[in-house]
DNA sequence: TCATTTCGATACGATCCCGTAGCGAAGTCA
DNA sequence: TGACTTCGCTACGGGATCGTATCGAAATGA
């Protein structure tokens, strides 16, 4: 069941887990949830389906990991500029969302997670990992006085990536640059300096 | 297929719907989308399985008027203080969210969006009028003068309710009355009044 | 009352999917 | 090389699900 010893894997295992994951990844970017079956997953991939499940106890397990496989980090630029670098980071996390595997199969997971506490354990732990990273970046601004040292971090990021998420899953808006450079600059101009406020916190008032 | 002459239909027919409907639901909330078969809700409801197929075509047809059953409007307070109304939107949304079928259904519904046009497009527009009735509240609040003149509507919006659904259904995080409260604060404060802002703006500087 | 509609029940063949088992072939590693 | 592991393949029985058809019973509405 593990491997016999310490870390090394037999390089077949390897290879076969890679081509289900890969074709479990695809077969829930056709058809979602209901689509991903042992059955199907091994006609795909030509995996052996007594090969899938020598790896994988049950569907979920296997929906669990394909999801874990397409990942998701986002980088976070750190220049000087405290905004730049967040409106790159929400344009990244928002290329992200709209092209990659992990934004197509986001919404499987989050059904896998309503029900799953496994899985909503790692929704919950992807996100951290996400998260933190920007928390540092945030931390940094706020160390070297380019945002106020009042700020509720917690609250900041769910205000900064929220309705990136939202526009994108919830509402199906468009996140155009232009939404993104507003969205940005409207939650951060406020918190900038501990100097009350330039003239205008959104936009010139004329 | 349609009602005979106009709007009138054979109670029985309304009754057996509403009963499936119910069922599917139950359904949904208990197994997710893998679990709504029609053989399931025929057994679970009691209607037999040939009367389901008189009213739904498919199983995507079903899945969508179950979600659209349980709809999901959330009230617009309209006391004089705006912070305080859009708190109490932003509450009451979050109860939404995390205690009705709405909230137990939208992840579902959320996949079935990202494969179906009709899904994506019933989505769009139960959002849209939810996002209507709030934008309403904002442009009453602008034109009484409690809220800037400039102020992005469509932004705003994303930004009030986009951490919400964030925290429940992404990042699974709390959002207890105390997130709330420090959300909306840190959002409409510096949007307020043309007057440049009150002393603090999330929390007293000390 | 009486024609019409809808219902529930049942049965049907076809298909999908499950999970397990046994096998020889091929790859891996010491 | 030789022992071991993993592989793909095939097959199996059992169950779930599909979508359709038929039927008499019950409800509806004019």
């Amino acid at each position: 069941m593990a491997p016999p010893r310490s870390d090394h894997e037999d390089p077949r295992r390897a290879k076969s887990r890679a081509r289900v994951l890969v074709s479990a990844v695809e077969l829930l970017r056709a058809e979602g949830l209901p689509g991903l079956t042992i059955e199907a997953v091994a006609a795909r991939s030509g995996v052996a389906k007594s090969t899938i499940y020598r790896q994988f106890a049950d569907r979920e397990e296997l929906h669990l990991a394909a999801v874990h496989s397409v990942g998701c980090q986002v980088p976070v630029p750190t220049s000087g500029d405290l905004v730049a670098d967040v409106t790159a980071f929400c344009t990244s996390l928002n290329h992200k969302l709209r092209g990659s595997d992990f934004g197509a199969l986001l919404p499987t997971a989050l059904d896998g997670a309503e029900r799953s506490e496994s899985f909503a354990g790692m929704m919950h732990d992807v996100g951290a990992q996400r998260r933190e990273a920007l928390a540092q970046r945030l931390r940094l601004a706020r160390r070297d006085g380019s945002l106020r040292a009042d700020v509720d971090l917690d609250v900041l990021i769910s205000q900064l990536v929220g309705p990136v998420f939202y526009r994108r899953f919830i509402s199906r808006q468009p996140t155009g640059s232009a939404f993104i450079g507003r969205h940005v600059k409207a939650v951060l101009t406020s918190l900038l300096s501990p100097t009350c406020a330039s003239p205008g916190s959104v936009a010139p008032p004329r």
